[in-house]
DNA sequence: AAATCTCCCTGTAGGC
DNA sequence: TGCCTACAGGGAGATT
């Protein structure tokens, strides 16, 4: 599941490859995704190129000098870069070709992702204008979190993934980020001080910047065709190991349902 | 207004 | 071993 350092090494991996090269066809095979790709996509991308390569919370913004193809990879999606004589799979839903002879991919098999052709201003498009602030800019600190939580009921794992709150940080990292600043993901987030909160905007700041480091130094070779980023490898503390010790303190971990998604705390570390 | 629920989809894991 | 079902998850949009 592309988590928003995934993003950022796609971004990364596919920037030098694409950036001002002239798109010379685009193949769709399947639409359907999240929402359909449009024929406005179709018939007016060939003859552009991407002249920037941007990422805005988990989306991708690929600008051309017109509009800007927005991609989100959902659950289960990828970009690769692969040679243009390059076999479809069952699950490689469109191919934007370049006229160096290369092939931009877009794979998802359960198509949660979505690709659409938006206008500029980009940042005024509905699915971007309510967003919170980027996790790793100034803008998002402990202050910051303290002011918008006033008087909010939610769990405070909620507040943080809540992406008007701020962009792009998913349940790993909100399990991760919450652990190591020792705070029971089920507080209420107005019942918070500031120098935890200065502590969690912190701790999402490192666990990312961490997780965007190993991304981009192990993906190497982004244009083969099993490039995978290595953030998988990367050790977590509590994501996916309710009910085994605490790497801390060894007592076994609690797993709960918060918002509908999988929750999994120390109850010894986080208070 | 804020919080919670539903839904899109399919690979994977667990049960039998 | 193989079939079957439950579940996971981002996040927009609907509902409470």
């Amino acid at each position: 599941m592309p988590e928003l350092p995934e993003v950022e090494t796609t971004r990364l991996g596919i920037e030098p490859h694409i950036l001002n090269q002239l798109v010379s066809a685009i193949t769709v095979r399947q639409s359907k995704l999240r929402w359909p790709i449009t024929s406005c996509l179709t018939d007016e991308l060939p003859g552009l190129s991407f002249h920037s390569v941007e990422r805005r919370a988990k989306y991708l913004l690929l600008k051309t000098s017109t509009k800007v193809l927005l991609v989100h990879l959902g659950m289960s999606g990828s970009l690769r870069i692969v040679p243009a004589d390059a076999q479809a799979g069952k699950h490689d839903h469109v191919d934007i070709l370049f006229e160096s002879g290369l092939i931009l991919r877009y794979t998802d098999p359960r198509k949660f992702g979505c690709m659409l052709w938006i206008n500029e201003p980009a940042s005024s498009h509905p699915l971007l204008s309510n967003l919170g602030p980027e996790p790793l800019s100034n803008d998002f600190n402990g202050r910051y979190l303290k002011t918008l939580s006033r008087n909010k009921q939610t769990a405070v794992k909620n507040f943080l993934m809540d992406s008007s709150v701020v962009a792009g940080v998913g349940n790993i990292y909100a399990n991760e980020s919450l652990f190591n600043a020792g705070i029971r993901p089920s507080r209420k987030a107005g019942k918070i001080s500031t120098s935890r909160f200065e502590n969690l905007a912190q701790q999402v700041k490192a666990v990312l910047q961490e997780a965007v480091d190993v991304g981009g130094t192990t993906l190497r070779d982004f244009t083969g065709s099993d490039g995978q980023p290595g953030y998988f490898k990367q050790s977590l503390k509590v994501y996916g190991r309710g009910g085994k010790p605490c790497v801390s303190c060894n007592n076994l971990l609690k797993e709960i349902r918060l918002g509908q998604r999988s929750t999994v705390y120390c109850s010894h570390c986080q208070t």
